[in-house]
Order: C-alpha cells, then structure tokens, then sequence
RNA sequence: CGGGGUGUAGCGUAGCCCGGUCAUCGCGCCUGCUUUGGGAGCAGGAGGUCGCAGGUUCGAAUCCUGCCACCCCGACCA
C-alpha cells in the first residue's frame, strides 16, 4: 500500500512517507521503518469505518510499556496507592454532570448505541435497530465520571480518606488526527483517581504525583522534564490546577509526558460524593486525578534515537544485554554457547536482563544490526578468539563504541557500564535540551525564535488567555508551562506590555 | 470539513504524459551448496483482482467518469 505506510522518526524527526523520498531510498531507510516496526504495527481496520490511528503494539515494543507499568506501578504503591478497575462504558447521563468536563471531551467520543447484531434476509450481517440503547454509553476518554459516580457510594466518613486509587485502562479518544504512539484513537494508560478530606492534602497529592512522573522521567526513561503548572487554556477540562512534566524532543518541538489535576471539589459536587468530619458536619471532598500513558513510549524514542535505530535506556530495556556467539563450526559453536550461557548466569545473578542469541539462522552481523535497531544497551561478542584469549568484546549502544574485556572483571564492567550509559543518556538529553532552550526579549525576537530554532524559549507574558490565544494564532506556540523553576524575576509581557510575574516557558508542541 | 497528493507482490517501487511482448526492479520469503568477528555469495524458485465500478477502444495499469481508501498541510487536540 503505497504512500499510506509509516511516517519514519528519524532523530525524533517525522520524515515524510518513503513515496516522497523514493529517488533517494536506501538500504538505510528500510532500517528506520524496520526498527519503527520492531515496536508498533498501524492497523487497517475495516474500509469504510473510517477508524485511523489504531495501534497494534508488538511484542517488542510491548515489553518497554511493560517494563514503564512496572516501575510506575511500584511507585504508585510506595506512595500509599491501590489498582482497581472500574468499567469501559460510561452511561451519557454521567458526563452531563460536570460541565467543562463535557466541553473538553464531548467532540470525541466513540458511542455506543445497540447492544445486537442480527443476519437480515440478504444473509448480511447488521446492526439488530431493535436493539437501540435506552441511554447510550461512551466507551471512556477517561474514567473520571465513572469513578467518582462509585465514590459517592464507597466514602461516608473522614475515616474513607484518603482514597487513593489507580486504574490501568485502555481509553478511545477519536482524535481528528493520530499520531502512532503521540495521539492514537485507542491508548493505553494510568489513570490515579484520589479523594481526600482537604484542599490542602488533594494539593499535595497532585504535586506528589508529579514529582513521581518527574522522578520515573528523569531516572528510567533519562528524559529531563520541566515541572511546572499549565496556564488556564491548557488546563485538563474540569480542573482547578494542572501539574505537568514537559519534555523537549530532538526535533524542537515540546511533548507534554504527563499531568497531575488538582480538580477542587468540581467532581465531587457534580456526584455528591460528601464525607463527616470529625465534628460530624458533612463536607465534599477534594479530588485529584493523573496519568501518563503510551504517550512515553514516543518520548522515550523522540528523545533518545538516532539514525542507527532505538537507543533504550538500561533502566527500561526489557534486554539490557545481549550475548552474541559467532562460530565457524560446531565445536566453536557448543564452545561459545557454553561460554555465553555461564556469562548470562553469572549477569543474571546480578539481576541484569539478559538474553542469550544462539539462534544459527542468522549471521553474527545481521545480529549486531538487529540488536542495534532495537536499542539493547550492551551487545557481548563471543568468538574463537575470546575463548583462545580469555575476553569479551562489549559493545554499547550509546555510543556504538566496542572495547575487549577481560573474563575475571567482566561481570563487574557490565554492571558499572549500565549504569554509566543510563548516566550518558540523561546527561545527552539534557544537553539537548539546553541546545534547544533559548529566552526572547520581545515579540519578535520571539516570532523568530520559534520559527526558525524551535525549542523552548522563556518569555513575559501578562497571564491572560487572550494573550495566550493571539500568540498561538500567530505563531503556534503555545505555553508548555508555567515552571516552578526558573525565571522568576517579573518584568513586561512581551505582547502587551503589561506586567509579568515571571517568564514562562512556550514551545510547538506534539 | 477545506487545500495538496497517492493507490501496482509482505515491504519499497518502475511503467501512466505518448494505449499494443509492460506487468519492472530492489528488499524480504522458499530450496541447494559454499559461508559465519559488522546486515554473506552464487544458482534456482514461489508470490500480483495494477484500489473499486463503469465507459471509450480490436486492445486499458496507461485515456474518461464516478466512488473508495490512505498520506501530507490546515481546522481539531490535556
């Protein structure tokens, strides 16, 4: 299917489809779309239905949302948090009740309407008219409505607070325009839904959990992240205050990599979840939800790939290291297996993930390609000579530089070298990013700033949404947030002149 | 929904202007032998409703009409 297959992201780069750089194809730019492939599959759905974006994840790219589940999950629960799950369908009546939450995301609902099939007399399979729905339901945006509708049932008393409650879901949001893995029809996520006896504690909740998104950002996936707040227009719809992560992608543009909502007592008025204090009067509580979603498996290859293919952080990769036998024969091939299964022992008790490729089907170079293309951190050769010498030869991804190492220490070497390449590539990202960060002075140092360089530039702004909006009319920039560091000394917005507190930080954004 | 573009094998494509041995080439796939420290070589092989429907014509991938799908740019979007 001609011209309708991947966009290539090359160096975070959205390279046009292979139809428009056909005089220049290369073996090199089947790679890029062979590694893309390695995580995510775009599915055709059926013809007519007019479904886009929908995502098969697979089984490799699979494995880093599980390995981002997994750490995230255990954060969650060393910050006092459970799983639940609460259900796909949200009757319609629900969103009815929070106004603004409907505003935000009414124009994007996928609705369910019958609950049967039948075979007509032509033998065609259709919708039973029968069958219609009393009230339709919305397959889930977000699961806001849904939960809080249960809170009401489940929280009486102080005693029933906090509740702090995570979900990991699937949610439809049918998006005018997709995006694989940034904005698809369908993604995978977490949604925290906590409830709390005051405005105090639900505020604390929300800036915890941004610092946790901040701390898993910066410690696993190694992409900086400015913490700050989002101005009115970028708010989550129903949201008093809206905490945020930005990240800056190799290509200047800013991906927001997940949000924290102090969300007041809109939820809980809007479903009458009330609680008894301790003097008995009855009070509504205050609500915070958060999520990050598949989302960061795009931050995650935007920040880090290069032309070569995934780079993955040791911390995320579901292999952090893979052994490579490379034999003429089949004593050397039993020799180096043996060799490479004791290796992969001893890493193992280290608890390095590691993988042995014994397969004989393939080369040893089309290996090493292949694990380039993935992103394994650390590739291990194992040859005639290693085995004659006594070495290893280690080769990391970062830097696709190879160094021998010699057997006694070279259980200790990988494990330092993880560790190092994690370091190399924080440190590289927020080099990046520094690169991409600038300040304007004026308006049009501003307009050419975004046009011409990207990335994200402090500027003055008066803290209006009028502003905000001509901005984004003008130049598509928009306020990626208001950060709690930085900038802090006031001065004149640098449309209108009026005053500003402190510059706040704009970009284009995905 | 507006503007632009594209549909030919699993993927990427040539051919279309000027209708007729034009269904081309690369990757991938299968078989065999030789290979294996950076994507192996040679030989052979399988695989196509040329997006769909209609029309013009002796003859259509090619021209005409309609439809469909997809991509890009906008609108939209935490």
């Amino acid at each position: 299917m001609r011209g309708q297959t991947n966009f290539f992201i090359i160096k975070a780069i959205t390279v046009p489809t292979p139809k428009k750089m056909a005089k220049n194809l290369t073996s090199r730019s089947e790679d890029y779309s062979k590694w893309y492939n390695e995580l995510v599959y775009k599915a055709d759905l059926a013809e007519n239905s007019g479904v886009r974006g929908c995502m098969v994840i697979k089984p490799y790219g699979y494995a880093i949302w599980e390995m981002m589940q997994q750490e995230l999950d255990r954060m969650f629960k060393e910050t006092g948090h459970q799983n639940a799950y609460f259900p796909l369908f949200i009757p319609k009546s629900y969103f009815s009740k929070e106004a603004s939450h409907v505003d935000g995301f009414a124009k994007e609902c996928a609705v369910v309407t019958h609950y049967r099939l039948k075979v007509d007399d032509n033998g065609e399979i259709v919708v039973d008219q029968e069958a219609k729905l009393e009230e339709e339901l919305i397959v889930r945006p977000t699961s806001e409505t849904i939960i809080w509708d249960t809170y009401r049932k489940w929280i009486q008393s102080y005693r029933d607070l906090p509740l702090l409650i995570n979900q990991w879901a699937n949610v439809v949001r049918w998006e005018m325009r997709t995006r694989l893995f940034l904005r698809t029809a369908e993604f995978l996520w977490q949604e925290g839904h906590t409830a709390h006896a005051t405005q105090q504690e639900a505020i604390e909740e929300a800036e915890q959990m941004m610092n946790v998104y901040a701390d898993f950002a910066e410690s696993f996936m190694a992409v900086p992240v400015i913490k700050g707040l989002k101005s009115e227009n970028e708010r989550f719809a129903g949201a008093l205050e809206t905490y945020c992560i930005e990240a800056m992608m190799q290509d200047g543009k800013a991906l927001q990599a997940g949000t924290s909502h102090f969300l007041g007592q809109n939820f809980a008025k809007a479903f009458d979840v009330k609680f008894a204090d301790k003097e008995g009067k009855l009070d509504h509580v205050w609500a915070t939800s958060w999520g990050v979603s598949t989302r960061l498996m795009g931050a995650l290859i935007m920040t880090h790939s290069d032309d070569n293919g995934l780079v993955l952080p040791p911390n995320l990769a579901p292999e952090q290291v893979v052994i490579v036998p490379i034999y003429r024969n089949d004593e050397q091939y039993d020799q180096t297996v043996s060799k490479g299964k004791a290796l992969m022992t001893a890493l193992r008790k280290k608890g390095i993930r590691v993988k042995l490729d014994q397969r004989d089907t393939h080369k040893p170079g089309w290996k090493f390609n292949e694990y380039e293309l993935k992103g394994v951190p650390v590739r291990i050769a194992i040859g005639p000579k290693d085995i004659e010498n006594g070495t290893y030869e280690v080769a990391r991804r970062d830097t696709l530089s190879k160094e021998i190492i010699a057997e006694d220490h070279v259980v200790t070497h990988i494990e330092t070298l993880l560790v190092e390449i994690q370091e190399a590539l924080f440190d590289a990202a927020k080099r990046m990013r520094e690169d991409l960060t600038s300040t304007a002075s004026d308006y049009d140092e501003f307009k050419a700033l975004i046009k011409s360089k990207g990335g994200f530039v402090w500027a003055h702004w008066d803290g209006t949404s009028e502003t905000e909006e001509r901005i984004k009319n003008e130049t598509k920039a928009t306020i990626r947030c208001i950060p709690f560091e930085g900038a802090k000394d006031p001065g004149k917005c640098m449309v209108t002149g009026k005053d500003s507190p402190g510059m706040v930080l704009f970009a284009k954004a995905y």
